[in-house]
DNA sequence: ATGACTTAGTTCGAGCCGTGATTTAACCTG
DNA sequence: CAGGTTAAATCACGGCTCGAACTAAGTCAT
């Protein structure tokens, strides 16, 4: 436990190197002079750090401003093309990989369908790691490193294990495993927290450095970024908000618990409630295997007159009730400057719940806490957690300084 | 926003300088030898810092360790008669001020009642003022600052400002005013925060660095700690506990909105609720004044045969059961180390209520955060909030290493 | 065109800092 | 009391940031 931290001189240089370069990564060119001001070093300091980006390549000259009377300043930025990154979503259907460059603008996208469709362990390490060698070959610049979000709970012992409750994978070695097939650095982590990290840096949390982002799918997760960093509990689990208890002696969870908010919320539970109050209502419901066709289909019916719009409209009533106190807990707990509701789920029901779920929230949380926050969308698409993932590499770069 | 960090190398010496006095405070007297090890820094700068340490008088050789054939290493502590610290609890009954020495050991306290018994504006700053004065005047060290615990959402801009919704502060600008009257350095912070603090530094989180500390009195909130340091929200609001919904259309809550946990676990709504239970059964329920005295005639009854203890029983049950779930959310959500239950209803209910909140949430817990945490008790008496107060000024001196 | 002026960026010496090697200090054993 | 052992202080060195001096690269008025 020697408490990494910086001690000597050349953390300090590399402290600084790293604080320049974060900067000219988030706030686009920039010269000399806003380091400067930004930053607070001196000149010749931030002169003599920029050389050394300089050097290094991984910065680059972009232009000057023009002058009124003096010498102009001339643009910095980072080199986006001096290296490249991979982002991996393994998902619960099938994984998909992507090329970036260092400013993640995608490159090149590969989608491997998984055999049998299930994330048996045995097929998703050949299939990343053929997709990894398909993607490595295109590259045409040394490639920063691989990062892998995953579904479920990922602990470092070193190295990643992958604690999967709902595919299957229990204590899964993965990045072990990986190890074997590739040189390139490894960075996993939960793909939620993959998915928030995109928004933070290119979307719906661009602007805040506190929020929660919400991710329905099939279940219901999230994930908690406090002052710009993921915040993780002790065992690197938290965010379970699935799993926090919206009605005592409720719905049973996949978990195994009672009342949890996933039973009611989750794209699986809605199409359960649905098919109960349809059969309760004595209208037919068509059985669809996709999820995702199935929760349209709902979403459709509820338009339509009838029984069966009946009984879809208060499905999804209830849906944006359970979702809104869901917020609201969040909301009183964690104070975040902004909910952002994610997941193909939740971009899919939202727009219509969205005013209802506000209000909803507005009822059950705190006027001080309530006021001082926004529930948006998601502004990412669905290669977010593959993108997040990607930022995972960068952000250790950003952090380094090299 | 020119983002505070160690910029150059006498920054640098001020967080070893910082590093090593934070570790001798709390990992008790130390040799030269064990700072090398616990920090890393080499043994001559391990030299330097310490001689600056004890010129400064901060620090004092405390014996020797005997030695088995070499030179004895010397011992290191904090001299903890140095400094001393003030800390303040103002309740909502009355104020209640403690002076400690560096080490946060109590030398001398004082109770301020308050005129009318209620926390007005106009009454709590000259009896603040009057309080410091006397305890100043026996201040045998220079006094390094006073810590302020209250009760309400403490926001800095920069001099603090409390809202205390429930006392009826509404931007209340308590530093300001105080200002006025005293030259020392002052830190506000929520009560619930600094009562976290003293138990996170000298009772039951002395082992751990992220917790959730429940505080149950009359209402019910939290304080979260994640890494050793509060977790506060974008506005620091976080931790209102008591106000995350776990009955959709459950009970009228004192906020305003229905279902709240403080609608049922908090004192006030126990005393409420066993009123009503009572009632139905046709018990008489003997009226109390003074809520302590209440709750622990409700825990008394529900010790006894008949009706009357078949209500009270009924009622700590659900109590038990809200609880339990209550936690279980935080456990899901936040993965917390170790949840600590304090506040003196909590003290009062839990030693009979522990097992079954236990049992509750290993219920509705996941599986993994289940496992991984514990849930204790507070170890901290009823001056945890003036004590957790008073390490705010120490907190500073530990981090500024001066 | 040219010289005065203005601003950007670099260079240089000074002052600190941490490190490894070396020296001094303090103690034990026989 | 000498030899061995470990702790702590000292020293020389290289690296860092900083302020000041200096060079570079423009604009503007004449």
């Amino acid at each position: 436990m020697t408490d990494e931290g910086r001690r000597n001189v050349r953390d300090l240089r590399r402290a600084n190197r790293a604080r320049l370069l974060r900067r000219l990564y988030f706030h686009g060119p920039l010269s000399r002079q806003d380091l400067i001001a930004a930053t607070g070093l001196s000149s010749a300091s931030v002169s003599n750090v920029v050389a050394d980006l300089l050097d290094a390549g991984l910065v680059v000259e972009a232009g000057a401003v023009e002058s009124d009377g003096g010498r102009p300043r001339i643009l910095l930025r980072v080199d986006t093309s001096c290296f490249e990154v991979i982002g991996i979503d393994v998902g619960e259907t099938g994984i998909r990989l992507e090329r970036f460059d260092l400013g993640l603008n995608e490159l090149e996208a590969l989608d491997v369908p998984l055999r049998g469709g299930s994330l048996d362990p045995e097929a998703v390490i050949p299939a990343i790691a053929t997709g990894l060698d398909e993607l490595g070959a295109g590259a045409e610049a040394p490639v920063l490193g691989v990062g892998i979000g995953v579904p479920g709970i990922v602990q470092h012992q070193p190295l990643a294990v992958v604690h999967g409750q709902t595919v299957g994978w229990d204590a899964f070695p993965l990045e072990e495993l990986l190890r074997e097939h590739t040189t390139l650095p490894l960075f996993v982590d939960n793909g939620a927290t993959t998915m928030a990290q995109a928004e933070m840096w290119f979307g719906a949390g661009r602007d805040v450095d506190s929020a929660v982002f919400l991710l329905l799918g099939s279940g219901a997760g999230a994930s908690v970024i406090a002052d710009g960093a993921p915040f993780r509990g002790s065992t690197t689990s938290a965010g379970e908000w699935g799993h926090i208890n919206v009605q005592y002696q409720g719905r049973r969870c996949r978990c195994g618990a009672r009342g949890c908010l996933e039973a009611y919320v989750g794209a699986e539970a809605i199409i359960a409630r649905y098919a109960e109050a349809a059969a309760a209502a004595g209208v037919a419901d068509d059985v669809v295997a996709d999820e995702e066709e199935a929760l349209r289909g709902i979403l459709a019916t509820a338009d339509q007159a009838g029984a069966a719009g009946e009984a879809a409209r208060s499905v999804l009533d209830e849906t944006a009730v359970r979702i809104g106190i869901g917020i609201a807990n969040v909301v009183n707990f964690l104070n975040p400057q902004r909910v952002i509701i994610g997941g193909w789920a939740g971009l899919a029901l939202a727009p219509s719940l969205l005013p209802q779920i506000r209000e909803v929230v507005r009822e059950h949380a705190l006027r001080l806490p309530y006021a001082l926050t926004s529930i948006d969308l998601g502004a990412l698409g669905a290669d977010a957690v593959a993108r997040g993932a990607a930022t995972l590499p960068v952000a250790r770069l950003l952090e380094a300084g090299s």
